[in-house]
RNA sequence: GCCCCUGUCGUCUAGCUUGGUCUAGGACAUCGCCCUUUCAAGGCGGCAACACGGGUUCAAAUCCCGUCGGGGGCGCCA
């Protein structure tokens, strides 16, 4: 009987912003929670700024983050003729005039319209702050609050979860649905993703759309993980949650009402987790693809070897773009090289000397695996009376260019005997 | 300017509804130690907050008022 039908309404004048990405992500929540639906409405009544490409990416994003509807979506730009007729129904009643071609809709003065929010708790407004609102303009498209008004109604709404700055348009909205003759939804407004220095979120603090998230590097349950814990908590100390732990969990009432400050440490940290505990079958392929972005030729490897390469080092790294700095240097020839790290290790001729030793022992050495080059390795530091970081710094610098990384011997292992020595050598030139 | 929302560590938050269990808990970040070939990971520990001022009360982070601060809105944008 009752059931819950919410609804996300993207605009296709832009990419997938983080805050609508999360107010999808709590609509979704709230229906899945409560077995009901959830369903997209596009708002494409500007014909001049809405584009093709923006509404594919925004399917393209919601379903990554593995937000799915259950409706065919409604398009609002295919719905014009309706709301026309509703507005000819609002003339008609008394309670608008026209104005050339617009309608205007009256607002009574010296009303309070009072509405119980899911979120803040009873809103008062006194229409006397409210101007008459135009619900039809001049050109024939609706506006949004009047659009919106009969599309949830036509929809059969019955919880609006929104952003906070449409608190003051909800008792607008409110009064569209009494000259209609409705009955309006129950309203929840949840308080504004702010960038890290508390201004609105934007392009200058870094990316603001899911589109650049992704391509940098993150993984969607890390993302949407992410995205839930800005505003709401399950109220114990659980952080890192699945989205179906989030589904059962999930309440309305224990949403904050306070702004929150997007930090990208925390997003980082999550994704971080979330790598980790992928298979390294499943992150293959993410890997392939940011090594392609970067222009790095994979075409000669197996996948045996990316694998390989994969399980070194998706432990240490916080987003997917994050490898391709750190392991470059299994891809090609012209990696990338830590030059104060090189400097520091290779700047002496006694390590230049003892990375030479090295590399002759290690010529001997068929069987190049990381346990035998570890021994020489061993041997080598007793035998002359060194310290292992004395070779082993210098040998990381010389085959990867790097100060950090997986651990020297794997490294070794996994690059092969001809590469490594290669490089070994290639320092004194 | 007017209206609305809001104020717990640097950040996200638990606690606030039903005042005492809060010398305020967790997480990220940060610092230190352990582990260690580096970096991560892991373990241990440190630093760090109830915006301020008045009430109410035996007792307030929790209730009330004010001040200050932050955000949003005031479009024939959505």
């Amino acid at each position: 009987m009752n059931t819950v039908r919410v609804r996300f309404a993207p605009s296709p004048t832009g990419f997938l912003h983080l805050g609508s990405a999360r107010t999808a992500l709590f609509n979704w929540l709230y229906a899945r929670h409560a077995g009901g639906k959830f369903l997209l409405r596009i708002e494409d009544t500007d014909k001049v700024r809405s584009e093709k490409k923006f509404l594919d990416e925004i399917f393209d994003d919601l379903q990554w983050m593995g937000v799915n509807w259950d409706e065919e979506p409604l398009y609002q730009s295919q719905r014009f003729n309706v709301y026309r007729e509703k507005a000819e129904e609002v003339l008609a009643k008394g309670r608008a005039y026209k104005e050339g071609d617009a309608f205007i809709f009256k607002i009574e003065k010296g009303r309070t319209i009072e509405l119980d929010d899911m979120i803040h708790g009873s809103i008062t407004v006194n229409t006397d702050e409210i101007k008459d609102q135009v619900m039809i303009k001049s050109d024939g498209s609706p506006t949004y609050n009047f659009a919106c008004v009969i599309d949830d109604a036509y929809l059969e709404v019955t919880h609006i979860l929104r952003g906070d700055d449409h608190i003051s348009n909800t008792p607008k909205q409110i009064l569209f649905y009494e000259a209609l003759g409705l009955t309006p939804p129950k309203f929840g407004h949840m308080p504004l993703i702010l960038g890290p220095d508390g201004a609105k979120l934007s392009k200058r603090h870094g990316g603001v759309s899911v589109e650049e998230y992704r391509n940098g590097g993150f993984l969607p349950e890390a993302l949407a993980n992410y995205l839930i814990l800005l505003g709401w908590s399950p109220g114990d100390d659980r952080e890192i949650l699945s989205m179906d732990e989030a589904v059962s969990l999930f309440d309305i009432s224990d949403m904050s009402d306070v702004q929150a400050k997007f930090d990208i440490q925390k997003l980082k940290w999550l994704n971080g987790e979330y790598i980790m505990k992928r298979k390294t079958e499943e992150v293959l392929p993410l890997i392939k693809d940011q090594l392609s972005k970067a222009g790095l030729d994979i075409a000669g490897l197996t996948d045996d070897y990316l694998s390989r390469l994969v399980d070194l080092y998706k432990i240490r790294i916080k987003t997917l773009r994050e490898f391709v700095d750190l392991a470059d240097c299994f891809i090609t020839d012209d990696f990338t090289v830590d030059e104060d790290g090189k400097r520091k290790h290779l700047g002496s001729e006694e390590n230049k000397a003892n990375l030479k030793i090295f590399a002759d022992r290690l010529e001997e050495l068929d069987d190049f695996s990381h346990e035998k080059i570890e021994e020489i390795c061993r041997d080598l530091v007793e035998e002359k009376n060194l310290k292992a970081s004395n070779i082993i710094h210098p040998t990381r610098v010389a085959i990867s260019g790097k100060t950090r990384g997986a651990g020297l011997f794997e490294i070794m292992e996994l690059l092969g005997k001809e590469k490594v020595l290669e490089r070994m050598r290639g320092v004194g030139r």
